[in-house]
DNA sequence: TAGAGGATTGAT
DNA sequence: TCAATCCTCTAC
């Protein structure tokens, strides 16, 4: 379990790319599901990618601006909940997406939520993996030093492992759409597509 | 209170 | 390329 202190530094970027190589946890229903994070992006009041551009606060945004170590989660496009993992300290609104995980634990119950057979590909992108691992909005605001959803030190990911990239779906946000905070492990085949 | 659009996905 | 789907935010 991470400790406070690793999510409420003021370094959301730092903390995209040291989530990688950990894993994710949540228990729903009594069932532990799980998987190693293999993608991130980092957004930070200070861009326009980000709900809380200029710290503006809304009731969805709203647990953003808490002390870093709490989740995250909204819904997208009407269809898809979203995971993050807020960062900083209180008032300082900053959070990291995590958009794909390669499964460690509970595959088969990860089959029953995504009603497939197949394996393939079945958490390989932000609202995928939050489907396959039962999270939905009522994980708003949650700790993850709880019991429902966590994360634990998994892999040491080497520094030349990491490839930075622009991130994915905020055309609309101008010159930041161009920073490089997305983080991915390179060749990992649990990646989202592009 | 109406209207536009979104940190996506999977099918065509 | 496009529809699904519904909540959020902005403007009136």
């Amino acid at each position: 379990m991470m400790p406070e202190s690793f999510y409420q530094r003021n370094q959301v970027v730092k903390i995209a790319c040291e989530l990688i190589g950990k894993i994710l946890l949540t228990r729903v229903d009594g069932i532990t599901t799980g998987g190693m994070i293999v993608e991130t992006e980092a957004y930070s009041f200070r861009e326009r990618g980000c709900h809380a551009y200029q710290n503006n606060m809304t009731p969805r945004n709203e647990v953003m601006f808490e002390a870093g170590g709490v989740a995250y989660v909204y819904l997208c496009y009407g269809i898809h909940h979203l995971f993050n993992i807020v960062t900083n300290q209180q008032g300082t609104a900053e959070a990291v997406l995590i958009r794909a995980l390669e499964p460690v634990i509970g595959m088969e119950h990860m089959q029953v939520r995504m009603k497939v057979l197949s394996t393939n590909r079945i958490t390989s992108g932000p609202g995928k993996l939050t489907k396959a691992l039962g999270i939905d909005r009522t994980f708003n605001g949650k700790y993850l030093a709880g019991d429902d959803v966590w994360v634990d030190d998994y892999e040491t990911i080497a520094s030349k492992q990491l490839i930075a990239c622009p991130r994915i779906g905020i055309d609309y946000a101008g010159e930041d759409a161009k920073l490089p905070w997305r983080f991915y492990l390179k060749d990992n085949t649990w990646v989202s597509k592009k």
